[in-house]
DNA sequence: GTCCTATGATTGATCGGCAT
DNA sequence: AATGCCGATCAATCATAGGA
C-alpha cells in the first residue's frame, strides 16, 4: 500500500496529458558495480554470474544460518572470491526468496478451500 | 558449456502463458494507471484473484511490462491508446474519473 | 522441423526508508 | 555518520510457448 518508487506524472494544466511519465525514464544507474570496488565489464554490465560452486557453497551456508556475521561473511567472501558486499546482498536476496516462497505457499493454502 | 547454469534444475521454469482474459485484466489495469503502474499489495492480490494467478506472478507481470514498455515506447503506446479508447468507449458511465490515462501519440 | 518473437521466471544488484 | 536489513523494483538473461 506504500512505496511507489516514483510519484505521478507532471499533469499540470492545459496539456491533455504527457505521453511519457517519470517511471518510464527512470534509468537505474546502469550497473555501477556493487558498493565500492569497480571492475567494469566489457561494456559496463556488472551483473556477476556466480559459479555453481559459489552458489552451492552459499546455499550450504544459508542452510546453516540465515544471517551471517561480519567475520563469517569475510571468510565466505574470501573462500569464494567474492566481494563481501556480494555475499551480503546474496544473503539478503536469499532471505527474500525464501520469504516469498513461504508467502505464496500460505496464500495458496488459503485459496484452496477444501477444509470440508 | 563451462559454467553453465544448472538451469535444468529449475524445473519450475515450466512456463505457461496466462489466459487471454487474465492478460486482458492486467493490461487494463496497467494502461488505466499508466501514470504510475505500481499496484499496491492489495491491488496485486485483487488482480491475482481475478486472473487466477499468484501475487508473485502479478508482480512479475508488472515488472516485465514496465521494463518492456520502456524498451519500445512507440509500439507500446499504440497498445496504450487502444486500451484508453476501449476504456473510454466502455466506461462512459463507469465509475471513474480521477485522472485516467492520457496518452499522446504525437511525440 | 526451423526460426523468430512474445512472455513468464529468475536473480545480482539498486533505491528509498528505517533501525541499530 | 555508517552499516545492515527489508520490500520493491530494475535490468539483463534464461528457457519455453506460440506463430509463420
Amino acid at each position: 500500500s506504500i512505496s511507489p518508487p516514483s510519484s505521478v506524472a507532471p499533469q499540470s494544466n492545459g496539456a491533455p496529458a504527457p505521453s511519457t511519465y517519470k517511471w518510464m525514464h527512470t534509468k537505474r544507474t546502469q550497473r555501477p558495480a556493487v558498493p565500492k570496488k569497480k571492475v567494469i565489464d566489457e561494456n559496463g554490465t556488472n551483473r556477476t554470474n556466480f559459479t555453481t560452486h559459489q552458489l552451492t557453497e552459499l546455499e550450504k551456508e544459508f542452510h546453516t544460518a540465515k544471517y551471517v556475521n561480519r567475520t563469517r561473511r569475510t571468510e565466505i567472501a574470501n573462500n569464494l572470491k567474492l566481494q563481501e558486499a556480494q555475499v551480503k546482498i546474496w544473503f539478503q536476496n536469499r532471505r527474500m526468496k525464501e520469504k516469498k516462497r513461504e508467502k505464496e505457499k500460505a496464500f495458496l493454502a488459503r485459496n484452496s478451500w477444501d477444509s470440508n | 558449456v563451462m559454467i553453465l547454469r544448472s538451469r535444468f534444475l529449475d524445473a519450475r521454469r515450466k512456463r505457461r502463458n496466462f489466459s487471454k482474459q487474465a492478460t486482458e485484466v492486467l493490461n487494463e489495469y496497467f494502461y488505466s494507471h499508466l501514470s504510475n503502474p505500481y499496484p499496491s499489495e492489495e491491488a496485486k492480490e485483487d488482480l491475482a484473484r481475478q486472473c487466477n494467478i499468484t501475487v508473485s506472478q502479478v508482480s512479475n507481470w508488472f515488472g516485465n511490462k514496465r521494463i518492456r514498455y520502456k524498451k519500445n515506447i512507440a509500439k507500446a503506446q499504440e497498445e496504450a491508446n487502444m486500451y484508453a479508447a476501449k476504456k473510454a468507449a466502455h466506461g462512459a458511465l463507469g465509475g471513474m474519473s480521477a485522472n485516467p490515462y492520457g496518452l499522446l501519440p504525437g511525440a
